[in-house]
DNA sequence: CGGTATCCGCTGCGATACTG
DNA sequence: CAGTATCGCAGCGGATACCG
């Protein structure tokens, strides 16, 4: 018997509440940790670094997401014990094995960036005009 | 001149606060709309469906959530003036376009999960144990 | 069936101040 | 430099009720 899913007998899917992959894919479906997973794919970099290339993090959300990330084995904290100090977080193997999905889906966003604004406005235009269709004749 | 971004001369770029690309990278990590995708990559679906298959998710989240991608292009929602009402919710070639992806990302979850619940119980434990490592010797 | 509308508790997140 | 601690508000998501 298993403990990943809390019911009895089941396979482990995302698409079920109870199941634990479920907190995985939470974990992985955050924009900061997408974003984290990327930056580190070359190679470990300092927190102040990170926090200026995450531009518009704040420091607790980038210390609460790195910590998270820690947590879940896919980056490793390296404290250097210097005045002053310095830490470095660099991507486990595990982090690695996932990192090439994040980085395919920031640069899906970055690539299809136009079509998403055009069908945006092209939405907002509808909306304006047209009621929105409502299920029954 | 651009408006993709705020600023003036600057690249597509999410790691950038102002750059458009980030909006659509957040509207993607988001665990529903992961799964969302994933859930409609063979084809059309119910609302009522879709509502059963994602375990856990409430009506206002699944409508908002459609509703969303829907706007973005990434979805297509037909109505059939039955009685009863019938929705169908369908990728676009833009959303069929990211839909290995998040595909990739469901899988991940589901493939890594073992090692993730290991990692954090061994996090935990060491958490409990030590002092967590502080900068400055 | 597939919504919309409303209320509402919780927490996620930013801002700020302080520390080894 | 790289945190931790605290406060306070906004917004999200759940629960419930109602509708075409």
């Amino acid at each position: 018997m298993d403990t990943k899913c809390d019911a009895g007998n089941w396979s482990v899917d995302a698409y079920l509440r109870g199941c634990a992959s479920r907190t995985v894919l939470e974990a992985l479906a955050n924009k900061w940790t997408c974003l984290l997973i990327d930056a580190l794919r070359h190679g470990p970099l300092r927190f102040g670094v990170l926090r200026r290339k995450l531009d518009g993090i704040t420091q607790k959300s980038l210390t609460q997401t790195l910590r998270v990330m820690e947590r879940d084995g896919i980056v490793i904290r390296t404290v250097y014990p210097t005045i002053p100090p310095r830490v470095e977080y660099e991507l486990s193997d595990l982090g690695r094995s996932v990192a090439g999905l994040m980085e395919g889906v920031k640069r899906w966003s970055e690539e299809h960036v136009d079509e998403i604004l055009t069908a945006r406005e092209a939405y907002d235009l509808r909306a304006q005009e047209e009621p929105r269709p409502v299920p029954v004749a």
